[in-house]
DNA sequence: TGTACATCAGTGAACGCGCGTTCACTGATGTAC
DNA sequence: TGTACATCAGTGAACGCGCGTTCACTGATGTAC
């Protein structure tokens, strides 16, 4: 996961050097306060000199470790997969009867969870995804193949049992359910304006993951 | 519609003057020329010094229309939204028996080709409004809403004739299909490398809104 | 334990570029009589 | 129908600013003996 491809699991410079323990410090709070200033605005202001500024170092330094701020919010990205774990613990949960609701309200909890932390960088990890970058869309097919293909697994599992039909196309569909869980947290400043709370919402994500994978009905 | 909100349903310049036909020409041809940069960068690379380039005209004239590029964009997401009835049109088709399908169908179409047409706006578009834009909110908001109420009333009625969960909320559940169909044509994009067919990605998205909004089984 | 040296890490200051923005102006179009 | 004038529309050229980027340098840390 090096900023360059050429010494895996090694975090380098720009130059290639391996970073000494200090280094990755000082790496890392650049990192930390790239994240910061894309909290409160958007990527169009954001500048190598104020990341320095906020990083309290210089914009020289930023360029010890980063190409462009492009690639540090690429790294971002990268850190934010490491959580993606507790999502794929849910899906393994069972599905029969009523406990797989349970189970599709955890996968929507647990993202949900994750979007809220890295809202920011994961916007933008999808605009860049969108507009056809490939080392964002790496990223995001990173995160989110694991989750997916299990997803697909248990509608094929169900299409087996006849269940659920042929029509849907199991990882087809699985991204479908992916994108719900992406705009969930987006959704949920929005929809609360019509008095449709968190509840509401993890409520109907999860019955809509639950349908779709099941192919059975709620209630 | 106009750029500044004083005086409705007339374009008007930054001096709040109405402009006369010349003026509405030039000023469509810089959201013209806008929308072409869009297509081929992100935003984060294009200055009102290039729109005016690719307009042939100076960056003085841009200003006269504009504040700034975002609100080109902005202007661009609002001509977007005249395509949506496209899209009602299929909503109050049948959902009644087999034609129900063809209708989910319809939809997933029209929406996808909404997005071919409008690709890069439409990104920036829920972008901004992800980040808590207020402007941009409202423009997709404007887009949506009529969509999703139509959708959820369906849901509704559904939910009255005792064929959908009341553990799904109508509108929320409506905002959900939307995120998927918003998805679709980035989709389209990715999941060709695994195999998946446009149509594919159709039917099944078709399939899912099927479900959802009828609760009944496919096939 | 101390000293010399090598490497790692960080930075001050400067340069130049390109952009945003504005002003004072010119040219185009419309209208009155 | 022609002329004078008012308003609309567009622009060349300039200014200044702030950013990206780099270089030559200093200070910090580690290591050999």
């Amino acid at each position: 996961m090096g900023s360059q491809g050429s010494q895996p699991g090694r975090v380098m410079a720009q130059t290639g050097r391996v970073l000494g323990p200090r280094a990755l410090k000082t790496r890392q709070r650049l990192l930390d306060a790239t994240a910061q200033l894309l909290r409160d605005r958007s990527v169009l202001d954001i500048s190598v000199v104020e990341i320095a500024r906020k990083a309290e170092t210089s914009p020289a330094t930023f360029y010890h470790y980063f190409k462009d701020v492009e690639e540090a919010t690429l790294q971002l990205a990268r850190q934010a997969i490491e959580e993606m774990p507790a999502v794929l613990e849910q899906i393994d949960g069972s599905w029969d009867g009523a406990r797989g609701f349970d189970t599709a309200r955890g996968i929507a909890e647990a993202f949900l969870q994750h979007w809220e932390t890295h809202h920011a960088v994961l916007l933008i990890r999808n605009l860049a995804a969108d507009n056809g970058d490939r080392r964002f869309q790496k990223v995001r097919r990173d995160a989110l193949a694991p989750v997916l293909e299990r997803l697909a697994d248990r509608i094929l599992e169900a299409q087996e049992a006849s269940h659920v039909s042929r029509t849907l196309h199991p990882f087809a569909a699985a991204a479908a359910l992916g994108s719900i869980l992406e705009k969930l947290s987006a959704h949920a400043g929005e929809l609360a304006h019509r008095g449709i709370s968190r509840d509401d919402l993890i409520d109907t994500c999860a019955g809509i993951l639950f349908q779709v994978v099941t192919g059975r009905s709620l209630d």
